[in-house]
DNA sequence: ACGGTACGGTGAACACTGTTAGCGAGAGGG
DNA sequence: CCCTCTCGCTAACAGTGTTCACCGTACCGT
């Protein structure tokens, strides 16, 4: 079906990408030049205008590529465990997202580090990645059914109806809010840990990471789903 | 004390970092730029160099600004409720930190969504920072004693007793790790915020911010120091 | 009050950056 | 086999951080 000329196209600009996240990695956000881009791929900078519309537009992509990965990685990690055992998911889901923003502060910071960018590429990966968490919870509830704080603020309750609506998602109002407040410490912790403001209090966030996941497994009375890893 | 040549040097380093600052907030990070700003401030680029050794140099003691007005906006919050109600004072602060984060996200990714800068200008900020959060947890210790659980993992427990020992910090170590896991609520729901990563699920964030700060003061036995904003 | 000095600012220059325009060679498809 | 169209090039423009040599002027000590 391709053509050769698609196949040839197709594959140097996968390594344009290559080498413009191997300069993010080595030399941060801003060393994402598109001249020394070209000059490690073998072109002149201009040549890049063949693949790219523009530097930013290299970035979108790239930002794309990575929540893939990301999603990928987290699908993975999900799908290496039965069905049935959605706590244990769960914590493998978030045991993975860890691991990966830790092995890559530098992508980290690109995804979750910065407001988004004007033109949007990333936003399918980032629904991709909610999709990923809704159906975690999802399941979830349908197999544990754990109990849920009464009294929501409605204000609350009335976006998270929207959310649910949005995604189709089965578990209750309540559920679905303590499942997003697991995912705020997790994201919260991934996030203050990559980018070093634990680094005086805890030079080794992995104990607590792990007591996090604990506690938050008893409080959804699972907590025989949680084992040291 | 201070000459005349000093006042006006300090006057206008001030400019400086002021128009840096409007440049940062109107046109994010990248639009921070030394020839724009010697433009805006009336004079020609190399003059700047007779106020900071580099452009790097500006934004760090920029950052450093920023810490100091985060921090003083944190502290003046806290004292504007007596001594002996101090959860009320830690809502307090944590919602003079949502608010100052939200109003400023600009400044807020320059401090808390990047990796620190080599040349860390901004240890002493954040040292700062954490001092605020160390006095407000030594208060809410010494004033209700809540419940700590038990059975900490041995690493974490060494970890959290050497922060306490280089602070002076009188909670036990327990107590300091459940208040450590309130910071990363508040920060986590507060940074998802800022970089819109929760705009497709929670368009107001507000509520659940406030019942994050209301279940927290019920988890410290504390629930009639939360009141609604 | 005057002379020397050090400070603050300027213009030119260098090595970069992203981006556009125009051109040529070579591979692909008819 | 020839036409075409894609690819990569060079040249150029605007803008960036940074350094250097220079100069006026405000300050300071005598």
């Amino acid at each position: 079906m391709a053509t050769r000329r698609e196949r040839v196209r197709a594959e140097t600009a996968a390594q344009i990408k290559d080498v413009a996240r191997r300069h993010l990695v080595t030399g941060g956000p801003g060393a994402v030049s598109l001249r020394a881009i070209a000059r490690d791929v073998g072109m002149t900078a201009p040549g890049l205008y063949r693949y790219f519309p523009s530097l930013d537009d290299l970035v979108r992509t790239l930002v794309g590529d990575l929540y893939d990965e990301l999603d990928a990685c987290l699908a993975r990690a999900r799908d290496a465990l039965p069905a049935e055992a959605a706590g244990e998911r769960a914590i493998a889901v978030c045991r993975a997202f860890r691991a990966w923003s830790v092995a890559h502060p530098a992508e980290f910071g690109l995804l979750f580090g910065s407001p988004p960018l004007s033109g949007d590429t990333g936003a399918l990966g980032r629904q991709r990645l909610g999709g990923i968490f809704a159906t975690l919870f999802a399941d979830l509830w349908t197999r544990y059914r754990f109990p849920v704080p009464a009294g929501l603020d409605p204000g609350l309750a009335a976006q998270l109806d929207a959310w649910r609506a949005s995604t189709g998602t089965a578990a209750p109002t309540g559920a679905i809010g303590v499942l997003l407040g697991g995912w705020v410490r997790v994201y919260g912790l991934v996030a203050l840990e990559v980018f070093g403001h634990l680094r005086f209090v805890l030079p080794d966030p992995e104990p607590l990471f792990e007591e996090t996941l604990r506690e938050f497994a008893e409080l959804l009375g699972i907590g025989e789903a949680y084992r040291r890893p």
